[in-house]
DNA sequence: CGTATTCTTGACTTATATCAATGTCGGTGG
DNA sequence: CCACCGACATTGATATAAGTCAAGAATACG
Protein backbone atom coordinates (compact mmCIF):
# COMPACT_ATOMS: atom_id res chain seq x y z
CA UNK A 1 0.00 0.00 0.00
CA UNK A 2 1.33 3.35 -0.61
CA UNK A 3 2.05 6.00 2.03
CA UNK A 4 0.46 9.10 1.68
CA UNK A 5 2.52 11.49 3.31
CA UNK A 6 0.96 14.84 2.92
CA UNK A 7 -0.99 12.77 6.26
CA UNK A 8 1.87 11.61 7.96
CA UNK A 9 3.15 14.91 7.54
CA UNK A 10 0.20 16.77 9.44
CA UNK A 11 1.54 15.03 12.38
CA UNK A 12 2.89 17.15 15.34
CA UNK A 13 5.10 14.05 15.86
CA UNK A 14 6.79 14.67 12.50
CA UNK A 15 5.86 18.34 12.38
CA UNK A 16 9.40 19.88 12.36
CA UNK A 17 11.11 16.97 10.70
CA UNK A 18 12.97 17.59 7.25
CA UNK A 19 11.52 16.39 4.37
CA UNK A 20 14.83 14.27 3.59
CA UNK A 21 14.41 12.77 7.00
CA UNK A 22 11.03 12.28 6.77
CA UNK A 23 11.69 10.35 3.86
CA UNK A 24 14.24 8.22 5.29
CA UNK A 25 11.74 7.37 7.90
CA UNK A 26 9.02 6.30 5.73
CA UNK A 27 11.32 4.05 3.29
CA UNK A 28 11.41 1.30 5.86
CA UNK A 29 7.80 1.70 7.09
CA UNK A 30 4.84 -0.50 5.39
CA UNK A 31 1.63 0.91 5.49
CA UNK A 32 -1.69 -1.77 6.17
CA UNK A 33 -5.35 -1.43 5.90
CA UNK A 34 -6.84 -2.95 8.57
CA UNK A 35 -10.45 -3.52 8.72
CA UNK A 36 -12.92 -3.31 11.28
CA UNK A 37 -12.58 -6.11 13.94
CA UNK A 38 -9.60 -7.45 12.75
CA UNK A 39 -6.57 -7.28 15.35
CA UNK A 40 -2.90 -5.89 14.45
CA UNK A 41 -1.30 -7.62 17.01
CA UNK A 42 -2.44 -10.25 19.96
CA UNK A 43 -1.53 -10.29 23.56
CA UNK A 44 1.88 -12.77 23.95
CA UNK A 45 2.53 -12.35 20.29
CA UNK A 46 6.37 -11.72 19.74
CA UNK A 47 6.87 -7.97 19.09
CA UNK A 48 7.95 -8.01 15.44
CA UNK A 49 6.90 -4.45 14.66
CA UNK A 50 5.88 -1.38 16.29
CA UNK A 51 3.21 0.88 14.59
CA UNK A 52 1.61 4.56 14.17
CA UNK A 53 -2.05 5.19 13.66
CA UNK A 54 -2.58 7.01 10.60
CA UNK A 55 -6.42 6.86 10.12
CA UNK A 56 -9.49 4.97 12.33
CA UNK A 57 -9.91 3.94 16.00
CA UNK A 58 -8.41 0.81 17.68
CA UNK A 59 -8.92 -0.40 20.68
CA UNK A 60 -5.79 -1.90 22.56
CA UNK A 61 -7.52 -4.52 25.36
CA UNK A 62 -5.85 -6.85 28.23
CA UNK A 63 -7.43 -10.52 29.43
CA UNK A 64 -6.75 -11.89 32.60
CA UNK A 65 -5.73 -15.71 33.69
CA UNK A 66 -9.67 -15.71 34.91
CA UNK A 67 -10.69 -14.64 30.90
CA UNK A 68 -11.70 -10.94 32.19
CA UNK A 69 -10.73 -8.10 29.90
CA UNK A 70 -10.06 -4.66 30.41
CA UNK A 71 -9.56 -2.09 27.66
CA UNK A 72 -6.06 -0.53 28.41
CA UNK A 73 -6.47 2.07 25.60
CA UNK A 74 -8.27 3.56 23.01
CA UNK A 75 -5.41 4.61 20.44
CA UNK A 76 -6.80 7.58 18.05
CA UNK A 77 -4.96 9.23 14.90
CA UNK A 78 -1.55 9.99 15.10
CA UNK A 79 -0.40 8.00 18.26
CA UNK A 80 2.15 5.81 18.34
CA UNK A 81 1.52 2.15 19.56
CA UNK A 82 2.68 -1.40 19.61
CA UNK A 83 6.46 -0.04 20.75
CA UNK A 84 6.92 -3.16 23.33
CA UNK A 85 10.54 -3.37 22.31
CA UNK A 86 11.13 0.40 23.97
CA UNK A 87 9.70 -0.65 27.26
CA UNK A 88 12.16 -3.82 27.29
CA UNK A 89 9.31 -6.72 26.81
CA UNK A 90 9.66 -9.20 24.29
CA UNK A 91 6.11 -9.90 23.30
CA UNK A 92 2.73 -7.27 23.19
CA UNK A 93 1.23 -6.75 26.57
CA UNK A 94 -2.08 -6.86 25.02
CA UNK A 95 -4.52 -6.93 21.79
CA UNK A 96 -4.44 -4.43 19.11
CA UNK A 97 -8.20 -4.52 17.40
CA UNK A 98 -9.32 -2.53 15.10
CA UNK A 99 -13.45 -0.92 16.26
CA UNK A 100 -13.54 1.38 12.66
CA UNK A 101 -11.60 0.69 9.48
CA UNK A 102 -7.93 2.15 10.01
CA UNK A 103 -4.80 2.36 8.34
CA UNK A 104 -1.70 2.50 10.22
CA UNK A 105 2.43 2.60 9.62
CA UNK A 106 4.25 -0.79 11.12
CA UNK A 107 8.09 -0.18 11.23
CA UNK A 108 10.16 -3.58 12.26
CA UNK A 109 10.99 -3.27 16.15
CA UNK A 110 14.84 -3.26 15.85
CA UNK A 111 14.64 -0.28 13.63
CA UNK A 112 13.40 1.52 16.95
CA UNK A 113 17.13 2.71 18.08
CA UNK A 114 17.85 4.38 14.74
CA UNK A 115 14.03 5.82 14.70
CA UNK A 116 14.96 7.14 17.92
CA UNK A 117 18.84 8.04 17.47
CA UNK A 118 18.51 9.97 14.10
CA UNK A 119 15.97 11.73 15.32
CA UNK A 120 16.19 13.30 19.20
CA UNK A 121 12.97 15.04 18.73
CA UNK A 122 11.15 11.72 18.40
CA UNK A 123 12.79 10.30 21.34
CA UNK A 124 11.88 13.17 23.46
CA UNK A 125 8.60 13.01 21.57
CA UNK A 126 8.43 9.46 22.18
CA UNK A 127 9.40 9.39 25.91
CA UNK A 128 6.76 12.06 26.59
CA UNK A 129 4.46 10.20 25.19
CA UNK A 130 4.86 7.25 27.49
CA UNK A 131 4.96 9.96 30.11
CA UNK A 132 1.35 11.41 29.56
CA UNK A 133 0.26 7.45 28.80
CA UNK A 134 1.83 6.79 32.40
CA UNK A 135 -0.24 10.31 34.05
CA UNK A 136 -3.23 8.78 32.49
CA UNK A 137 -2.59 5.47 34.11
CA UNK A 138 -2.50 7.36 37.38
CA UNK A 139 -5.28 9.17 36.54
CA UNK A 140 -7.42 6.21 36.02
CA UNK A 141 -6.49 4.86 38.92
CA UNK A 142 -6.91 7.82 41.41
CA UNK A 143 -10.61 7.94 40.08
CA UNK A 144 -10.91 3.98 40.84
CA UNK A 145 -9.84 4.26 44.21
CA UNK A 146 -11.59 7.46 45.33
CA UNK A 147 -14.95 7.61 42.75
CA UNK A 148 -18.10 5.82 42.31
CA UNK A 149 -19.02 4.10 39.21
CA UNK A 150 -21.18 7.09 38.06
CA UNK A 151 -18.62 9.73 38.36
CA UNK A 152 -15.76 7.32 36.69
CA UNK A 153 -18.27 6.70 33.74
CA UNK A 154 -18.66 10.56 33.45
CA UNK A 155 -15.11 11.27 33.10
CA UNK A 156 -14.47 8.38 31.10
CA UNK A 157 -17.32 9.59 28.43
CA UNK A 158 -15.63 13.18 28.51
CA UNK A 159 -12.74 12.08 27.79
CA UNK A 160 -13.57 10.12 24.60
CA UNK A 161 -15.48 13.59 23.84
CA UNK A 162 -12.64 15.33 23.88
CA UNK A 163 -10.32 12.69 22.02
CA UNK A 164 -12.99 11.08 19.77
CA UNK A 165 -16.02 13.99 19.66
CA UNK A 166 -17.41 15.46 16.52
CA UNK A 167 -19.42 18.17 16.49
CA UNK A 168 -22.66 17.84 15.77
CA UNK A 169 -26.58 19.57 15.51
CA UNK A 170 -27.51 18.57 18.33
CA UNK A 171 -24.37 17.70 20.81
CA UNK A 172 -20.73 16.07 20.33
CA UNK A 173 -20.80 12.58 18.90
CA UNK A 174 -18.10 9.88 20.19
CA UNK A 175 -16.93 9.43 16.74
CA UNK A 176 -17.00 5.49 16.51
CA UNK A 177 -18.63 2.28 17.58
CA UNK A 178 -18.34 2.27 21.17
CA UNK A 179 -20.78 -0.88 23.12
CA UNK A 180 -21.64 -0.54 26.75
CA UNK A 181 -19.41 -3.28 27.41
CA UNK A 182 -16.58 -1.19 26.35
CA UNK A 183 -17.46 1.60 28.28
CA UNK A 184 -17.60 -0.54 31.36
CA UNK A 185 -14.02 -2.42 30.57
CA UNK A 186 -12.78 1.20 30.48
CA UNK A 187 -13.92 1.98 33.50
CA UNK A 188 -13.68 -1.33 36.01
CA UNK A 189 -17.45 -2.12 35.82
CA UNK A 190 -20.18 -3.96 34.75
CA UNK A 191 -22.36 -3.15 30.91
CA UNK A 192 -25.54 -3.64 33.34
CA UNK A 193 -24.26 -0.89 35.48
CA UNK A 194 -23.21 1.11 32.73
CA UNK A 195 -26.78 1.05 30.99
CA UNK A 196 -28.70 2.35 34.01
CA UNK A 197 -26.33 5.04 34.12
CA UNK A 198 -26.50 6.20 30.66
CA UNK A 199 -30.23 5.43 30.82
CA UNK A 200 -30.75 7.74 33.65
CA UNK A 201 -28.76 10.21 31.52
CA UNK A 202 -30.89 10.16 29.06
CA UNK A 203 -34.09 10.50 31.13
CA UNK A 204 -31.91 13.75 32.08
CA UNK A 205 -31.16 14.92 28.75
CA UNK A 206 -27.47 14.56 29.33
CA UNK A 207 -26.88 12.07 26.49
CA UNK A 208 -28.44 10.30 23.88
CA UNK A 209 -27.72 6.77 23.05
CA UNK A 210 -27.97 3.94 20.62
CA UNK A 211 -26.68 0.33 19.87
CA UNK A 212 -22.65 1.40 20.26
CA UNK A 213 -23.58 5.00 19.50
CA UNK A 214 -23.51 7.60 21.99
CA UNK A 215 -24.01 11.53 21.39
CA UNK A 216 -23.43 13.76 24.82
CA UNK A 217 -26.22 16.47 24.64
CA UNK A 218 -24.98 18.47 27.45
CA UNK A 219 -21.53 18.69 28.11
CA UNK A 220 -21.53 21.27 31.21
CA UNK A 221 -23.57 19.13 32.75
CA UNK A 222 -21.80 15.61 32.41
CA UNK A 223 -18.67 17.90 33.65
CA UNK A 224 -20.29 19.11 36.70
CA UNK A 225 -21.33 15.28 37.34
CA UNK A 226 -17.90 14.61 36.53
CA UNK A 227 -16.42 16.64 39.18
CA UNK A 228 -18.72 15.19 42.15
CA UNK A 229 -22.15 17.76 41.89
CA UNK A 230 -24.38 15.66 43.73
CA UNK A 231 -27.28 15.26 41.80
CA UNK B 1 27.00 15.98 52.56
CA UNK B 2 29.61 14.54 50.57
CA UNK B 3 28.62 11.62 48.38
CA UNK B 4 29.59 7.96 48.90
CA UNK B 5 30.66 6.90 45.35
CA UNK B 6 30.85 2.88 46.54
CA UNK B 7 27.22 3.59 47.27
CA UNK B 8 26.30 4.88 44.14
CA UNK B 9 28.47 2.10 42.33
CA UNK B 10 26.81 -0.83 43.26
CA UNK B 11 23.49 0.38 41.66
CA UNK B 12 22.54 -1.31 38.22
CA UNK B 13 21.41 1.99 36.36
CA UNK B 14 25.35 2.69 37.00
CA UNK B 15 27.49 -0.62 36.55
CA UNK B 16 28.62 -0.39 33.18
CA UNK B 17 29.65 3.37 33.08
CA UNK B 18 33.04 4.72 33.35
CA UNK B 19 34.73 6.76 36.45
CA UNK B 20 34.95 9.22 34.99
CA UNK B 21 31.94 9.24 33.54
CA UNK B 22 30.43 8.82 36.97
CA UNK B 23 32.86 11.62 38.44
CA UNK B 24 31.65 14.05 35.35
CA UNK B 25 27.45 13.45 36.24
CA UNK B 26 28.34 13.26 40.54
CA UNK B 27 29.92 16.55 40.32
CA UNK B 28 26.06 18.33 39.54
CA UNK B 29 24.67 16.18 42.03
CA UNK B 30 23.84 17.32 45.69
CA UNK B 31 23.63 14.61 48.22
CA UNK B 32 20.56 15.03 51.43
CA UNK B 33 19.46 13.63 54.30
CA UNK B 34 15.85 13.22 54.24
CA UNK B 35 14.48 12.50 58.33
CA UNK B 36 11.40 10.52 58.33
CA UNK B 37 8.09 12.35 57.53
CA UNK B 38 9.92 14.65 55.81
CA UNK B 39 8.93 16.06 51.98
CA UNK B 40 11.24 15.55 49.25
CA UNK B 41 8.95 17.84 47.19
CA UNK B 42 5.13 18.41 47.47
CA UNK B 43 2.53 18.23 44.74
CA UNK B 44 2.22 21.07 42.57
CA UNK B 45 5.73 22.65 43.48
CA UNK B 46 8.04 23.83 40.65
CA UNK B 47 9.86 20.97 39.59
CA UNK B 48 13.59 22.27 40.15
CA UNK B 49 15.72 18.53 40.63
CA UNK B 50 15.39 14.73 39.59
CA UNK B 51 16.44 12.93 42.63
CA UNK B 52 17.76 9.14 42.60
CA UNK B 53 17.13 6.97 46.29
CA UNK B 54 20.62 5.50 47.78
CA UNK B 55 19.24 4.85 51.20
CA UNK B 56 16.35 4.75 53.11
CA UNK B 57 12.20 4.24 51.41
CA UNK B 58 10.46 7.61 50.28
CA UNK B 59 6.22 6.76 49.49
CA UNK B 60 4.95 9.15 46.63
CA UNK B 61 1.17 10.51 47.54
CA UNK B 62 -1.22 12.17 45.52
CA UNK B 63 -4.29 13.80 46.86
CA UNK B 64 -7.72 14.98 44.83
CA UNK B 65 -9.25 17.83 44.81
CA UNK B 66 -11.49 16.39 47.70
CA UNK B 67 -8.70 15.73 50.01
CA UNK B 68 -8.51 12.04 49.00
CA UNK B 69 -4.81 10.03 49.46
CA UNK B 70 -3.79 7.04 47.59
CA UNK B 71 -0.28 6.34 47.12
CA UNK B 72 1.09 5.86 43.72
CA UNK B 73 4.25 4.16 44.59
CA UNK B 74 6.89 3.58 47.06
CA UNK B 75 10.78 4.44 45.67
CA UNK B 76 13.09 2.01 46.94
CA UNK B 77 17.00 2.54 46.84
CA UNK B 78 18.30 3.11 43.88
CA UNK B 79 14.83 4.12 41.93
CA UNK B 80 14.72 7.26 39.96
CA UNK B 81 12.05 9.31 40.89
CA UNK B 82 10.91 12.96 40.50
CA UNK B 83 11.79 13.23 36.64
CA UNK B 84 8.63 15.09 36.23
CA UNK B 85 10.66 17.42 33.39
CA UNK B 86 11.44 14.04 31.51
CA UNK B 87 7.42 14.37 31.11
CA UNK B 88 6.70 17.32 29.98
CA UNK B 89 5.39 18.82 33.13
CA UNK B 90 6.73 21.51 35.14
CA UNK B 91 5.56 20.73 38.49
CA UNK B 92 5.93 17.80 40.45
CA UNK B 93 2.99 15.67 40.14
CA UNK B 94 2.81 14.10 43.44
CA UNK B 95 4.59 14.43 47.33
CA UNK B 96 7.45 12.42 47.88
CA UNK B 97 7.64 11.53 51.92
CA UNK B 98 10.36 9.48 53.87
CA UNK B 99 8.90 6.85 55.55
CA UNK B 100 12.39 5.62 56.77
CA UNK B 101 15.44 7.77 57.28
CA UNK B 102 16.81 8.68 53.79
CA UNK B 103 19.37 9.48 51.56
CA UNK B 104 18.98 10.54 47.89
CA UNK B 105 21.33 12.64 45.41
CA UNK B 106 19.68 15.45 43.39
CA UNK B 107 20.36 16.88 39.99
CA UNK B 108 19.06 20.32 38.38
CA UNK B 109 16.30 19.37 36.28
CA UNK B 110 17.87 21.13 33.15
CA UNK B 111 21.00 18.83 33.50
CA UNK B 112 18.00 15.85 32.38
CA UNK B 113 18.93 16.60 28.59
CA UNK B 114 22.64 16.13 28.94
CA UNK B 115 22.31 13.26 31.82
CA UNK B 116 20.72 11.60 28.74
CA UNK B 117 22.53 12.71 25.73
CA UNK B 118 26.16 12.36 27.36
CA UNK B 119 25.12 8.54 28.58
CA UNK B 120 22.68 6.78 25.98
CA UNK B 121 22.67 4.10 28.15
CA UNK B 122 21.02 6.27 31.10
CA UNK B 123 18.17 7.15 28.36
CA UNK B 124 17.37 3.94 27.24
CA UNK B 125 17.40 2.72 31.08
CA UNK B 126 14.98 5.82 32.28
CA UNK B 127 12.65 4.96 29.47
CA UNK B 128 12.79 1.55 30.49
CA UNK B 129 11.75 2.67 33.88
CA UNK B 130 9.18 4.76 33.24
CA UNK B 131 7.95 1.58 30.91
CA UNK B 132 8.17 -1.02 33.88
CA UNK B 133 6.09 2.18 35.89
CA UNK B 134 3.51 2.12 32.93
CA UNK B 135 2.79 -1.92 33.36
CA UNK B 136 2.85 -1.55 36.95
CA UNK B 137 0.27 0.91 36.68
CA UNK B 138 -2.00 -1.17 34.45
CA UNK B 139 -1.29 -3.84 36.55
CA UNK B 140 -3.15 -2.32 39.50
CA UNK B 141 -5.54 -1.21 36.97
CA UNK B 142 -6.05 -4.54 36.07
CA UNK B 143 -6.40 -5.89 39.64
CA UNK B 144 -8.95 -3.23 40.40
CA UNK B 145 -11.39 -3.96 37.69
CA UNK B 146 -11.06 -7.44 37.79
CA UNK B 147 -10.23 -8.69 41.76
CA UNK B 148 -11.73 -8.20 44.97
CA UNK B 149 -10.04 -6.11 47.65
CA UNK B 150 -8.51 -9.60 49.57
CA UNK B 151 -6.75 -10.82 46.12
CA UNK B 152 -5.84 -6.98 45.73
CA UNK B 153 -3.95 -6.71 49.08
CA UNK B 154 -2.48 -10.11 48.93
CA UNK B 155 -0.95 -8.82 45.46
CA UNK B 156 0.20 -5.66 46.82
CA UNK B 157 1.63 -7.62 50.06
CA UNK B 158 3.42 -10.02 48.02
CA UNK B 159 5.11 -7.12 45.95
CA UNK B 160 6.10 -5.16 48.91
CA UNK B 161 7.81 -8.86 50.44
CA UNK B 162 9.43 -8.64 47.24
CA UNK B 163 11.00 -5.13 47.02
CA UNK B 164 11.51 -4.23 50.57
CA UNK B 165 11.41 -7.74 52.03
CA UNK B 166 14.04 -8.96 54.53
CA UNK B 167 14.60 -12.39 55.26
CA UNK B 168 13.62 -13.06 59.21
CA UNK B 169 13.41 -16.16 61.15
CA UNK B 170 9.89 -16.75 60.79
CA UNK B 171 9.26 -15.37 57.53
CA UNK B 172 9.60 -12.22 55.60
CA UNK B 173 9.48 -9.13 56.75
CA UNK B 174 8.40 -5.88 55.25
CA UNK B 175 11.53 -3.62 55.66
CA UNK B 176 10.20 -0.02 56.83
CA UNK B 177 7.06 1.18 59.02
CA UNK B 178 3.95 0.23 56.80
CA UNK B 179 0.14 1.12 58.50
CA UNK B 180 -2.93 -0.60 57.81
CA UNK B 181 -3.72 3.12 56.07
CA UNK B 182 -1.08 3.15 54.07
CA UNK B 183 -2.08 -0.50 52.79
CA UNK B 184 -5.58 0.68 52.02
CA UNK B 185 -3.76 3.88 49.67
CA UNK B 186 -2.25 1.05 47.85
CA UNK B 187 -4.84 -0.75 46.97
CA UNK B 188 -8.14 1.70 47.06
CA UNK B 189 -9.99 0.39 49.72
CA UNK B 190 -10.40 1.37 53.39
CA UNK B 191 -8.19 0.94 56.65
CA UNK B 192 -11.11 -1.12 57.81
CA UNK B 193 -11.32 -3.18 55.87
CA UNK B 194 -7.58 -3.62 55.60
CA UNK B 195 -7.28 -4.51 59.00
CA UNK B 196 -10.18 -6.97 58.88
CA UNK B 197 -8.61 -9.01 56.54
CA UNK B 198 -4.75 -8.79 57.74
CA UNK B 199 -6.79 -9.98 61.34
CA UNK B 200 -8.20 -12.61 59.14
CA UNK B 201 -4.88 -13.50 57.64
CA UNK B 202 -3.26 -13.55 61.20
CA UNK B 203 -5.84 -16.03 62.09
CA UNK B 204 -5.03 -18.66 59.49
CA UNK B 205 -1.35 -18.00 59.86
CA UNK B 206 -0.31 -16.26 57.02
CA UNK B 207 1.14 -13.16 58.14
CA UNK B 208 1.78 -11.65 61.51
CA UNK B 209 0.60 -7.77 62.34
CA UNK B 210 2.08 -5.01 64.95
CA UNK B 211 1.49 -1.52 64.48
CA UNK B 212 2.98 -0.43 61.57
CA UNK B 213 4.53 -4.12 60.84
CA UNK B 214 3.66 -6.80 59.03
CA UNK B 215 5.56 -10.31 59.10
CA UNK B 216 4.61 -12.43 55.83
CA UNK B 217 5.14 -16.25 57.63
CA UNK B 218 3.79 -18.26 55.00
CA UNK B 219 4.50 -16.97 51.68
CA UNK B 220 3.17 -19.87 49.23
CA UNK B 221 -0.45 -19.66 51.32
CA UNK B 222 -0.66 -15.83 50.43
CA UNK B 223 0.40 -16.27 46.76
CA UNK B 224 -2.13 -19.03 46.20
CA UNK B 225 -4.67 -16.57 47.71
CA UNK B 226 -3.40 -13.65 45.55
CA UNK B 227 -3.68 -16.42 42.89
CA UNK B 228 -7.59 -16.48 43.50
CA UNK B 229 -7.05 -19.87 45.34
CA UNK B 230 -11.00 -20.16 46.98
CA UNK B 231 -10.31 -20.26 50.55
C1' DC C 1 -37.06 -12.86 7.78
C1' DG C 2 -34.71 -15.09 11.18
C1' DT C 3 -30.68 -15.03 13.88
C1' DA C 4 -27.31 -12.88 16.65
C1' DT C 5 -25.62 -9.12 19.00
C1' DT C 6 -26.39 -5.39 21.94
C1' DC C 7 -29.15 -3.15 25.23
C1' DT C 8 -32.66 -2.53 28.94
C1' DT C 9 -34.84 -3.42 33.14
C1' DG C 10 -36.33 -5.78 37.36
C1' DA C 11 -35.42 -8.60 41.52
C1' DC C 12 -32.14 -10.16 44.54
C1' DT C 13 -27.50 -10.70 46.74
C1' DT C 14 -23.25 -9.40 48.46
C1' DA C 15 -18.92 -7.18 49.12
C1' DT C 16 -17.30 -3.39 51.07
C1' DA C 17 -17.91 1.24 52.89
C1' DT C 18 -19.58 3.83 56.69
C1' DC C 19 -20.54 4.78 61.40
C1' DA C 20 -19.29 4.14 66.04
C1' DA C 21 -16.99 2.54 69.97
C1' DT C 22 -13.09 0.68 72.27
C1' DG C 23 -8.49 -1.11 72.68
C1' DT C 24 -3.39 -0.91 72.45
C1' DC C 25 0.98 0.50 71.56
C1' DG C 26 5.03 3.53 72.05
C1' DG C 27 7.15 7.77 72.59
C1' DT C 28 7.29 12.40 75.38
C1' DG C 29 7.55 15.07 79.09
C1' DG C 30 6.68 15.77 83.90
C1' DC D 1 10.40 5.94 85.47
C1' DC D 2 5.84 6.14 84.98
C1' DA D 3 1.70 8.30 83.27
C1' DC D 4 -0.46 10.17 79.74
C1' DC D 5 -1.42 11.37 75.09
C1' DG D 6 -1.89 10.76 70.30
C1' DA D 7 -1.53 7.74 66.56
C1' DC D 8 -2.68 3.43 65.06
C1' DA D 9 -5.52 -0.68 65.12
C1' DT D 10 -9.55 -3.77 66.01
C1' DT D 11 -14.15 -5.08 65.76
C1' DG D 12 -19.27 -4.90 65.63
C1' DA D 13 -23.48 -3.08 63.56
C1' DT D 14 -25.57 -1.12 59.74
C1' DA D 15 -26.09 0.88 55.14
C1' DT D 16 -25.58 0.89 50.30
C1' DA D 17 -23.51 0.80 45.82
C1' DA D 18 -22.87 -2.16 42.53
C1' DG D 19 -22.64 -6.97 41.06
C1' DT D 20 -25.23 -11.12 39.74
C1' DC D 21 -29.05 -13.59 37.91
C1' DA D 22 -32.73 -13.63 34.73
C1' DA D 23 -35.75 -12.43 31.11
C1' DG D 24 -37.09 -9.90 27.33
C1' DA D 25 -36.82 -6.05 23.76
C1' DA D 26 -34.58 -3.60 20.17
C1' DT D 27 -31.51 -3.24 16.58
C1' DA D 28 -28.39 -4.72 12.94
C1' DC D 29 -27.01 -8.14 9.62
C1' DG D 30 -26.69 -11.90 6.50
Amino acid sequence: MKIDRTVVRSLSLFDRMSDEDLDRLLAHATARRVVQGDAVFEQGEQAANFFLLLHGRLKVTQVTEDGQQIIVRVVHPGDLFGFAKALQRSDYPGTARAVAESVILAWPTDLWPQFVEQNPRLAVSAMQTIGQRLEEAHTRIREMSTQEVERRVAHAVLRLSRQAGRKEEHGVRIDFPISRQDIAEMTGTTLHTVSRILSAWEARGLVEGGRQKLLIRDLPGLSSLAEGARD
